[in-house]
RNA sequence: CGGGAUGUGGCGCAGUUUGGCUAGCGCGCCUGCCUUGGGAGCAGGAGGCCGGGGGUUCAAGUCCCUCCAUCCCGACCA
């Protein structure tokens, strides 16, 4: 194709409202442009690239028996409130009316939808397993859209459902899904990580989450450095061995301080001479089901995600400076177990081992200390609700483990029959009895994976594109467009590439040569073949590669065997 | 949801404080000349209900009210 026919609007300067590198670069080189927050517009190169790695997916997804079908963007509330997920989802969910005043939603997923489908037309056993996929676009209504193609208001999803007799079944589904995405990331050249996720709103047991390391990304990854060990998981998710005292101290009367002011750990650290593993820290939440306190070692923070688990609450969020005065008597900063009514408590297993520790007083400027677990104050649940970080130990050897940015790419969820028990999908076994079918749910962004891979892939001139989803795999460009000689060389490498299946395109703009090198940089084609009369002299032209600036000299009869060889190796 | 900022040709911005006459600049776009190895030059041009609505005033891009949109930050570790 012709660039002078293309619709690729490129800017010369960076749109003053684009924050991430993929959001700039995509609108700069002219891949998209928003139509409303979390909402674009993919334009002909934008839009190849979707398509390629659509391909790519959907080639491993067949590669595993998935059955390629297409489901409903709009979905009726009565499956949703059903699988009682029509009030469970919140706000996120895009909800409209139909003319008769019947609810729908903008499908943010299809676990309902297809749940529904399988059960009227799946009643065997002899029809098990069934892998179904669709590539579809999704809603979300995202508290807040940003970054662009990274947290979008609609994007691109391919979702794949597993149906299973068993749990050996969904073993066997879910281990092809995991090496099925394995092996689609590696083909679109990113560096990922599968880690050990945990399984959020929509349910189930075992997860794992496909990252693509970048600074950029909104979830940290914790993992285990030392080889063979290889333990890694979201935050929200790691877990990591107690640190727990060698023996219990001589229990202490409780004793109130005075500790004006000192409201941080810091601040009671330097105060009253001690550790902060001696602190324990009560951080004070609101949920649906009434006020609750989170106690954690004061060198720890709560790991909002655990504790929602241990409260089993849907809304969590931390409480206002009134509602802890109310609950507490006391301002924020002084709050403790000790004496705390009308909530749930719920302690993490390192503060049920301190003993003699320091905690508020629930009374202003006063802390108590030789405070024990068990004789001054009980609670509701004891378990793991610290935040894993940096240095932690690792669960599996010990070793201190590290920290790292990752966008989530892809999930490969165990549904179990969560859905199929609420919504009824049934399959009869060999001897008539009736079982729940069992599920498994597992995602790609699509257009995320887009704006993950050029977060991975670029330099200070543009987007570096791994080959195998390039928009385009060469440009052509002549030098000068008034230089006979050379367009025909140029026209001539551009036919013969073409005819040989090579994704090429040829610069045929009146430009002057700064531009379309600048542009060509810009737009990140993984190969750039110059025609100009500096090289033509000696009757060759210019084969240069993008990610390396490499330049080699070649004959026109060398160049596509030459470009056939590079797009091959891919 | 809370807070902050912004909204002026396609893009990036100035002008708003202190109201005043034909609303500017750079880039891009169109025409012509010229030029052709890293975003050239000259000349001529097109393109703007200054986010919407309401108000104050002789007069509003500029002041007031209100709505909308967009972006950023925050949502408290006691």
């Amino acid at each position: 194709m012709r660039v002078s026919q293309l619709l690729i609007p490129t800017l010369r300067e960076t749109p003053a409202d684009a924050e991430v590198i993929s959001h700039q670069l995509m609108v700069r080189a002219g891949f998209i442009r928003k139509a409303a927050a979390g909402v674009y517009n993919f334009l002909p190169l934008a839009w190849r690239v979707v398509k390629k790695i659509e391909q790519i997916v959907r080639e491993e997804m067949d590669r595993q028996g998935g059955q390629e079908i297409m489901m409903p963007i709009i979905q009726p509330a009565e499956l949703w409130q059903e699988s009682g997920r029509w009030d469970v989802y919140g706000p996120e969910l895009f909800r409209l009316k139909d003319r008769h005043g019947r609810d729908f939603c903008l499908g943010p997923t299809h676990e309902e939808i297809i749940t529904d489908l399988v059960r009227g037309e799946v009643s065997s056993y002899k029809q098990l397993p069934l892998l179904l996929y669709q590539i579809q676009n999704k809603y979300r209504d995202e508290r807040r859209p940003r970054f662009g193609l990274m947290r979008g208001r609609e994007f691109i999803m391919k979702d794949l459902y597993s149906f299973d007799r068993d749990e050996q079944g969904l073993d066997v589904s879910y281990n092809k899904m995991y090496a099925a995405y394995t092996n689609i990331f590696s083909r679109c050249g990113l560096v990922f990580r599968p880690v050990e996720a945990d399984s959020g709103a929509i349910g189930g047991n075992d997860t794992h989450e496909f990252m693509v390391l970048a600074e950029s990304g909104e979830a940290t990854v914790v993992y285990c450095p030392a080889e063979p060990c290889g333990y890694a998981a979201n935050s929200e998710r790691a877990i990591s061995p107690p640190d727990l005292p060698a023996g219990r101290e001589e229990p202490a009367p409780v004793q109130e301080v005075s500790t004006p002011g000192s409201r941080t750990v810091e601040q009671v650290t330097a105060a009253l001479k001690v550790g902060p593993d001696r602190i324990i820290k009560t951080i004070l939440y609101e949920t649906e089901k009434g006020m609750a306190a989170a106690l954690v070692r004061g060198d720890r923070e709560v790991n909002e995600i655990k504790l929602q688990k241990a409260l089993d609450v849907l809304r969590l969020e931390i409480a206002g400076p009134e509602a802890v005065t109310k609950a507490t008597g006391a301002p924020v900063g002084f709050a403790g177990p000790v004496g705390l009514k009308g909530m749930t408590v719920v302690v993490d297993t390192e503060v049920e081992a301190i003993s003699n520790a320091v905690c508020g007083a629930n009374k202003n400027d006063t802390h108590l200390i030789n405070v024990n677990p068990g004789r001054d104050f009980s609670w509701h649940k004891c378990t793991d609700i610290r935040l894993v970080r940096q240095g932690f130990p690792c669960p599996n050897c010990s070793t201190p483990m590290e920290e790292a940015r990752g966008i989530e790419v892809g999930q490969v969820f165990k549904l179990g029959t969560k859905y199929s028990k609420v919504l009824n999908a049934v399959y009869l076994d060999e001897k008539g009895i009736s079982h729940p079918i069992v599920m498994g749910c597992y995602g790609i962004g699509v257009t995320r994976t887009i704006a993950a891979a050029i977060e991975q892939n670029y330099d200070q001139n543009g987007i570096i594109w791994p080959l195998a989803i390039a928009p385009f795999h060469v440009i052509v460009i002549p030098v000068s467009n008034k230089d006979e000689l050379q367009m025909e060389t140029a026209e001539r490498i551009y036919r013969t590439l073409s005819e040989d299946g090579v994704e090429v395109l040829i610069d045929d703009r009146n430009e002057r040569p700064g531009v379309k090198f600048k542009d060509a940089d810009l737009v990140g084609y993984p190969l750039r073949i110059t025609v100009g009369s500096k090289t033509l002299a000696e009757g060759k032209v210019e084969l240069r590669h993008r990610r390396s600036g490499l330049v080699e000299l070649l004959r026109e009869d060398e160049l596509t065997g030459r470009v056939r060889d590079i797009i091959s190796a891919c």
